[in-house]
DNA sequence: CGGATGTATCTTGACATCAAGATATCGGTC
DNA sequence: GACCGATATCTTGATGTCAAGATACATCCG
């Protein structure tokens, strides 16, 4: 039985008036997320990253050739603040993975740009990344699998499509 | 259209050899989980809490009379390190919404005690808790609500079967 | 052209968290 | 009784994040 079954059995026994299924669903949820971020993490100290730069590099990767995005679009692909993202490149710059150059058709703005070396970084954490959550999958069949993907898929819009986008 | 299917489509179209389905999965659940995670601290905000402390004072509120855990069991409980829980206490006291008292049987531990107005307030949060996490459950439907919350039991046992426990 | 308003990024200060180590106590063994 | 490894909690130092404000540039409108 899971921590999240003995919670509910003790709120059930505490609070018997209080109604505990969707406590009991994004309990689940919840704690399924906290349990895969830290494989991830641990995924990605062994490529020499942090969850925090892979997101970055992720997303400049992932926009395509040349591999530059503004800080704005960076705040916009990793839900963090203006400030994060700064910090989050500094370091990133530090480790020669990316540099700031001048936008030249802003010049309120610099773009982000990724190095011949941060490239190489991504296209291999990327595909080690991919092989670490084929593994975190392993434990749901292909049914399992699929139904669990399209009702998050469902959830997932219900939520996005009521709250502020982000 | 959600952020994380235009991910995917960035990553099909820049690395098509790569196995994008459990990338499409697990971006679904994480990011499903941090909206979530912000909805919920809004509404532990509004009882003039945070995610943190709700936490510890639910903790002992579910663990029932005499409402007092030892540090240890919190950490047990809260997947955080033995700092963070004397930090998260250190607050709480400050607050007048728990207390440390002497453990009788053990003289190196110490018993985190629920105070009664300390009990007042999760027992006013937690109610609260329950109608927003009902909200944020709106937008799925009964039967689909019954199927995530047993597909997500079944992956949470997995996870929790494979990994260390904690 | 010049001022007002908006936008993009960076800076500052505060806070929560963690990892590793310090301190005090327990429980068993000689 | 005295030691020793194990355990429970707290402390320390570093890091990542955010909110709010500062700075520089863009854009619009007169």
């Amino acid at each position: 039985m899971s921590h999240v079954d003995s919670v509910l059995e003790q709120w059930a026994r505490e609070r018997p008036d209080l109604d505990l299924g969707p406590m009991g669903l994004i309990g689940r949820l919840t704690r399924i997320a906290r349990h895969l971020g830290r494989e991830m993490e641990a995924g990605f100290a062994a490529q020499g990253l942090t969850m925090a730069s892979f997101d970055v590099l992720a997303s400049l990767r992932r926009a395509g050739a040349p591999y530059r995005l503004s800080a704005g679009d960076l705040v916009a692909s990793t839900m963090v603040t203006s400030g994060t993202i700064t910090h989050r490149v500094d370091q990133l710059v530090k480790a020669g993975y990316v540099e700031r150059v001048e936008n030249p058709e802003d010049g309120r703005g610099v773009l982000i740009a990724l190095t011949a070396r941060g490239r190489a970084v991504i296209d291999k954490a990327v595909a080690a990344h991919i092989a670490n959550l084929d593994r975190l999958c392993a434990g749901l069949t292909d049914s399992e699998f699929r139904r669990l993907d399209r009702l998050l898929g469902r959830y997932l819009d219900a939520l996005e499509r009521d709250a502020a986008p982000g």
